[in-house]
RNA sequence: GGCCUUAUCGUCUAACGGUUAGGACAUCGGCUUUUCAAGCCGGUAAUCCGGGUUCGAUUCCCGGUAGGGUCACCA
């Protein structure tokens, strides 16, 4: 039996192996992330293999774009086509080898023979097999002599034994498939290049590779790949299937087809690595406890194959948005100044007002208001952060509060009053009280004296401009004295006009 | 169609035969020094259906229904 080392050590291995056919979406991502967290958490290793033996349906790029995605979340792997390791080739086209090797071993056991027919053929027989609703085996129609294989056939296997497998899987337990689900499957194709079926055996034979997580669509397949451990006396390595990830929309699993998106598109608008991580690791696993928010190293902590789901669950983008945000709470002031400036818009920076200061002070406020950085730009573009940055213009009528009281024969002058004594108890705070907390101490009296919404809302409105805003005693705090005042005397020639 | 597989609030899920079926997101309502946001408090909301087994089924078994996967010289 061929079994490796690693594998007889109980050093946990695993991989994620993607093939470079466009970017990586969050099923993908998923799947790397639970073998990634499995393999740190047992002090493992994590492969990144690249799986291009489909040369045709291959992206130029992808292999930095599966890099970058994985990169971005922090995702860092032990052995992979950038950084070799012991195993190295990392890439499949470059392994060409050892898949003959294997390949070889299977011919002189007469288990795999050369396919005389042309892809034509087979497909005669495949769409005989669909009209006359019964799956397709190519073992129905696998030939008597079949020529020597010289390499440029597909090189096929020959399934000893039809039978019924068995199999333990590390999520789902027991499983097993009727001998349907065998067949003399393609080894090695014409071009040269091996099948997944036969390649990602022997490189994760070759890899010592003890954990194979996958999704679930690869629970019809694994038979197959039984077929093949046997004939080449392998030890099985564990299996971990996953369950699906499926679209908002409707109950399909996600895919590229179904409009699942680029995975750095996240990264983009603006959600967080750590948000991500938390947000993934929720759909298909659970700890059982009900803390919700986990940094990247809480999760691997907690993360454990058994707690791995069966079914599989709805990406719901509301919640990433509050995991997200929560996340962003979880930054530090700085950071998340860090974050804010990245999504500010050219218009909003290059307002005359625009400083680093301002935007500093400005921070909190924007973080409560923001789940991702798309929003960030929505408030710049509906004028909400505007303000912050230059004196806001506006008509004198949009000064009163909706149910005001001030009496309508002469409401300009007496609102102008207000603002006026206003100004003056503004001005009795020293520059460097003029804080939240002191404004609102002195504006508060006055206010509760002249009916709260005729002044408070004013006040607002006159250092906004805007409908909606944080409170005036936030506003004035972060605007400071000068232009606080400047703002509200301002609001009083507009009165007058 | 064959084979495989799944099934708890709208969504993500907890409850390894005994709970008023719990939490979170979303939603709705209320409270916060009357806008907005955040926060806090509260409400609505689920065991797919039918049979068993059992003193007792969300939980175990069978059947149905519905969903998903697979049946490639794709992975």
């Amino acid at each position: 039996m061929i079994d490796n080392s690693k594998n007889s050590n109980k050093k946990v291995v695993t991989r994620f192996a993607p093939s470079p056919t466009g970017f990586v979406h969050v099923g993908n991502i998923r799947t790397a992330l639970y073998a990634w967290a499995f393999a740190k958490k047992n002090n493992g290793t994590f492969i990144l293999r690249i799986e291009d033996t489909d040369k045709s349906r291959e992206v130029e790029g992808s292999i930095g774009h599966v890099m970058a995605s994985l990169k971005w979340l922090g995702i860092e792997w032990n052995e992979g086509p950038d950084i070799g390791g012991p195993n190295a080739p990392y890439k499949q086209s470059e392994r060409l080898d050892s898949y003959k090797k294997y390949a070889k071993i299977l011919v002189e056991k007469g288990l795999a023979y050369a396919d005389p027919y042309t892809e034509e053929e087979v497909e005669i027989f495949r769409k005989k097999a669909d009209e006359e609703k019964r799956p397709f085996l190519y073992r129905d129609h696998r030939p008597d002599n079949p020529p020597i294989w010289d390499g440029t056939q597909p090189l096929r296997f020959k399934v000893p034994i039809i039978k019924s497998y068995e199999w333990e899987d590390l999520v789902r337990g027991h499983l097993k498939a009727g001998p349907e689900a065998l067949d003399d499957f393609i080894l090695i194709k014409g071009d040269g290049y091996p099948t997944y079926n036969f390649a990602h055996i022997i490189d994760d034979l070759e890899m010592g590779v003890t954990h194979i997580m996958r999704g679930d669509e690869f629970i019809s397949s694994t038979p197959k790949f039984l077929s093949i451990y046997d004939a080449l006396e392998i030890k099985r390595p564990e299996f971990v299937m996953l369950p699906p990830i499926m679209g908002s929309e409707g109950k399909k699993k996600l895919g590229k087809r179904d409009g699942a998106k680029d995975f750095l598109e996240y990264e983009k608008e603006g959600y967080l690595p750590d948000a991500m991580i938390n947000f993934l690791a929720f759909i298909g696993w659970n700890h059982g406890d009900e803390k919700e928010i986990l940094t990247p190293d809480e999760f691997i902590n907690l993360f454990d194959i058994k707690q791995i789901h069966i079914s599989g669950g709805q990406f719901n983008e509301e919640k990433l948005d509050w995991i997200n945000h929560e996340h962003l709470k979880l930054l530090t002031l700085e950071k998340q100044e860090e974050y804010i400036s990245k999504y500010i818009p050219d218009n909003i920076k290059s307002l005359p007002n625009y400083s680093r200061d301002i935007l500093h002070n400005i921070t909190p406020i924007v973080i409560e208001r923001i789940k991702n950085g798309k929003e960030i730009l929505e408030m710049a573009n509906n004028g909400d952060l505007t303000y912050f940055f230059s004196e806001p213009t506006y008509s004198k009528d949009s000064l009163f509060f909706k149910s005001s009281k001030i009496p309508e024969d002469n409401k300009y002058e007496i609102l102008s009053s207000y603002i006026t004594n206003f100004i003056s108890l503004l001005d009795e705070i020293s520059d460097s009280d003029f804080n939240k907390e002191n404004i609102k101490n002195k504006i508060w009296a006055y206010a509760e004296e002249v009916g709260r919404g005729d002044i408070l809302w004013p006040m607002r409105f006159a250092l906004s401009g805007v409908d909606k805003s944080p409170d005036p005693f936030v506003l004035a705090s972060i605007l400071g004295k000068n232009e606080t005042i400047s703002r509200l005397k301002n609001a009083i020639k507009i009165l007058k006009i």
